[in-house]
This record gives C-alpha cells, structure tokens and sequence, in this order.
DNA sequence: CGGCCACTTGAAAACCTTCAACCTATGTGG
DNA sequence: CCACATAGGTTGAAGGTTTTCAAGTGGCCG
C-alpha cells in the first residue's frame, strides 16, 4: 500500500490514472476489446460519504462513471418540491444529459459511500480522434436504464396530460406558441404512454379546456394560458 | 424535379444521400459546425405511410433518424400487453438502445405519415475514425427526451416495487440471485422515485413479502419465488 | 347504408394518498 | 453504559382520484 505509484498521489485523494491501470475497469468498459492505453482518461475523485453530493443542478457539464456504491439522481421542480429520477449504480454514467443541455439536469447525492471517476470528453469539435472512447460512451449511454425517470409520474392525471401535451408541443417545431396543432396519438395511447386510462385522459382534457389551459377539439390543440 | 443526381434514383425510392446535401439536415444536425461531407451517410428509406411500422420489437439492431412526420414506441411485456413508451419527432433518434442490447428493445410505428433516414453506425472497434459523428450522436442521445418512459407507470403499486426491486437487483451485480442485499433508498425515496406515497411502498413491500416474492427486513431484501 | 374505430359520458368499485399516531433503530452526550 | 433525540419505518382509518364497466355518440370508408 506504500509502494503506490507517483500518479496516484496528485492532489489529496484525486488520482489522475487510465483505466487501463484500474483494477475495476472491467466493470466500467466490460472485459472485451479493452481500450488502448491511452484512450480513457479517468480520474478518481474523493470518495463520497453517504450524503455528500457530487452535483448540483443546474452546475456546468460535466460526465462521471459509478466505480463503486449508488448515487441518486433528484430533480428541483419549479414548484419547488424534489423528486428521485434516478439510480446509479458502479459502471453506471451520470452527468452525460449536461453536455446536451449545458447544465446538469439533475442533482446527483451518495446514497450509500461511493467513489466516482471523472471522465474527461474531448472538447466539441476536436475531430477524428477519441473515435473509441465516443463509441463506448455511445453504447454505454444507449444500454443505460434510465435517462431520467419520467417526472410526471406520480403527478395528478391532468398534471401528466398537460405535461405531455407541453413537452409534445415544444418537441414539435411550431412557428408560433398558440398556434394550433395536431396531436399525431390516440386517446388510448396518450394514456398508455402516461400510464392512465383512456376516459382518465379523455377528463383530463376537458378540465383544462375548462380551465382555459388549452384548447381541445378532437385532435386539435391549441396552447393557451401562461407557460 | 426530373434533374435529380443519380445517386437519387438507386432502388424504388430509397435514396443514398449524404446529410450535407439534404434541405432538411439542419433539423437533424442543427445549424451550427455542419459536419464533413463525408462524416454522415445517411439512405433516406421510402416514406411511411400512417400505422406503417419501422421497427419490430427484437429485430436486428438498425438506426434511423426521423426526418419528417412521428413515430411510436411500443413494448409488448411478457403479459402480452403492450404499453408506448416514446415518441419520436422531426430530427430524433429511433433504434439507438438496439446497439446496446443486440436487439430492438421497442416496435416503432408511423403515428402520422413519416419518413426516416436510416444511419450506418461505424463497425465496432473501427478505431480512430468516425470521431464527429459519434460525438454528435452522443450528444444527441443524451439530449433525446426519453429513452423508454418508465414501463411501471399505470401499473398497480405493488407491481411497481416489485419492478424496482427487480430491476435494481439485476444492475447491482449480486454474486447468487438469492442472495439478500441492502436498498440504498428510503422508502420515500423509492416512493418518490416510483410516484408513490412512502406508505404505499412499506404496504407494497408487505405485499410482496407475504406473497412469497420477496423477503424484506427494513432495508435488507432477499429475492423468492420464480423469476 | 353499415360497420368500425375513436371518442365521450356516467356511475360504482378499487386503489392510492393523506393524516395521525406509534414503533424501531441508530447515534450522541452525559 | 444509559438516556435521549432523530430519522426512518410501520400501521390504521378517512377521503379523494382513477379505473372499470357500460352505454352511447360521431366521423370515415367500404
């Protein structure tokens, strides 16, 4: 334990190292076609008690990998109230959604004591090279469980509706806000996809036509009201 | 309209085309750092008539990116039902999660009339090549809305734990499938992570436990019963 | 015109949440 | 080592939401 090497006494409990040297690697890259040496360039943070958090929302991009423990991923509503979106587990990625979005979308906490390396991206833009490390991020985020689990779940029915109804209009490329659209699902599908039954969204609807939140004819929507 | 290139023409209605040439790339790529001539080849297949399906659950692992119209998402669970998790617009990704696990995890219908373009993935372990549109897939993948809304929601509380508990087994890497391991969450946390009342987990968990299905002592479990 | 499918509406039953109380572990200070 | 404080967990009863079942409407296409 004292003959370490020099690279793993940078900083005070931060290691610069490949994984390649990682006696863990396997469970972060799997045990085929390991990387050439110089391909992922890892660094072990400070190991995190439980309760500690390693991200906050709403902090700059950047992408870690579970080594060991489970950390939890908690979204801020704007409400106010938190909810669990998530669960990573060793080998897992956490972070990756902020390099899309230029913010971390959620909060990431230790819920058991855990150690994390971070895994530095290329910069956008840098061209041919770190072909490998892109394809295993690439199938790695595909193969993850969960990018963030619906936060709508739990919500009241109308709630759900309205969100769906919100993100699909934002999803789809209208020319202005209140412009009318068409919703391209059925009743039953909307409701399969939000986990209600079809009349529950068939209510839903009509209650926030009520309440002037939308405008409803048969699959024609309209945007009204703030948001 | 009669002066099209050649390379338009290649089968019925299937065309071979590079992304930089398409009057629509910018909703696939963005406007910003057009990619390489070369980097993206994309064959746009023949459109899409409405119900038409793309994909089949358990195909060949194949990639497509939506050019225009919508696509649905479907699981058919072990039940025989079958439930929408996803929807796909103008400019996503359809098939992503089919390189991670050998095979299509989801069918994927024409919810209105469509057409995709279909994207070849460099062969695995090509190397050092390919590194732009890997970094733009990646970055689009993180940014997708979802990658298979929970297939739990709508689900009676009881299942959902079970799904929970189930799931988070199979990614913590136990040594014996009936061997116990501790929860790293509450049960609030669960419940929030579920959409579930924190009380409603303890009952679910009784549930379960009286069933045979699983064995629980505070946050220790022990899987039984088939599986 | 008939049939089909999506959509709508109403009433009863099932389910989940909420609220309130109590219990049990764990850790801290005396 | 015990007493206490705290956080998590458990249990019961009331109330609200959603599902289910049933029936009926409206549009579209052969």
């Amino acid at each position: 334990m004292h003959t370490l090497d020099r690279t793993r006494l940078r900083g005070v409990s931060s290691t610069e190292t490949d994984c390649a040297a990682c006696p863990a690697s396997r469970r972060c890259w799997g045990d085929v076609l390991p990387l050439p040496t110089e391909a992922v360039h890892a660094r072990r943070e400070p190991p995190l008690e439980r309760g500690a958090r390693l991200i906050e929302q709403g902090e700059p991009p950047a992408l870690y990998i579970v080594a060991t423990g489970c950390l939890v991923l908690r979204v801020s509503l704007p409400d106010g109230s938190q909810r669990v979106v998530g669960l990573r587990l060793p080998g897992e990625l956490v972070g990756l959604e902020s390099y899309a979005r230029g913010a971390q979308v959620y909060a990431a906490q230790a819920a058991t004591a855990s150690a994390v390396c971070r895994l530095r991206l290329p910069p956008a833009g840098s061209g041919t090279t770190h072909g490998a490390l892109l394809e295993r991020l690439l199938l790695k985020s595909a193969a993850q469980p969960e990018r963030a689990a619906a936060p709508w779940a739990g919500l009241p029915a109308v709630e759900r509706v309205a969100a769906f109804i919100e993100n699909y209009s934002q999803r789809a490329q209208l020319s202005a806000r209140d412009d009318p659209f068409k919703l391209p699902l059925t009743r039953a599908d909307i409701g399969s996809y939000l986990g209600l039954a079809p009349e529950t969204v068939v209510r839903a609807l009509g209650h926030l036509s009520q309440a002037q939140r939308l405008a409803v004819r048969g699959r024609t929507v309209r945007l009204g009201g703030p948001g």
